[in-house]
DNA sequence: ATTCTATGCATAGGATTTCGAGGTATTGAA
DNA sequence: TTCAATACCTCGAAATCCTATGCATAGAAT
């Protein structure tokens, strides 16, 4: 299902309860979602790199079970960005839910 | 203000209270969602052209003081549709309120 | 031992949506 | 008669997302 846009926001609300790696990022939201939110790994991993390069997240290699995996945590301007895309997110649901919602 | 992707549905939506032309349409979703949604014309007659196109709505000449407008109604395959986009966007709204809005 | 599945990261190409900017024309009020 | 609002349209650029593809490792099944 398309996202509309929302998958930054996700993806910063994720990482703000916790640093974890994409994958992980990508299957906690189709989880927390009931699988209402699944979205490809082509457009996940291009996502956390333009938050990166916005500044919004920072990346650490973490090592797991013999495994490297590039993870994320969130930064300070990320943390801002987040409180105002929630606050626009439920602007606009709330707009679009009372027009489509209407009898 | 905009979420990707709604557009279409929010155009339905109109058309299915009242046949109307697309300068009304997109007058009609700013006002009904208090300035929130605005949509710009270099967005709105595309949609409303891919819409036709598909066969969801159908365009017919009005005049109305002396003005000839294109106006649209709402086929019932548009009907269909809508009742469809409806449900689309009330599972990913919930979803995304869900995990956004848990503290 | 090997094969399969899940994990994990990444890029390329294309489709779709939206915006900004520009163009044309009519109506009614200042 | 000039100007704002109405009304329609197209083009180019930006952003988002998908499909497809590639690479590599871990653990389970055969």
């Amino acid at each position: 299902m398309n996202l509309k846009g929302t998958l930054p926001t996700l993806i910063l609300e994720a990482l703000a309860r916790q640093p974890n790696h994409g994958y992980a990022i990508a299957q906690r939201i189709k989880e927390r979602s009931s699988g209402v939110l699944d979205f490809k790994e082509g457009t996940l991993y291009p996502a956390l790199h333009k938050l990166e390069n916005e500044g919004l997240i920072e990346s650490f290699d973490e090592v797991e079970s013999g495994r490297t995996r590039r993870s994320y945590r969130i930064t300070k301007t990320g943390k801002a960005a987040l409180t105002r895309d929630r606050a626009e997110w439920m602007a606009l649901s709330q707009a679009v839910t009372t027009i489509l919602g209407e009898a």
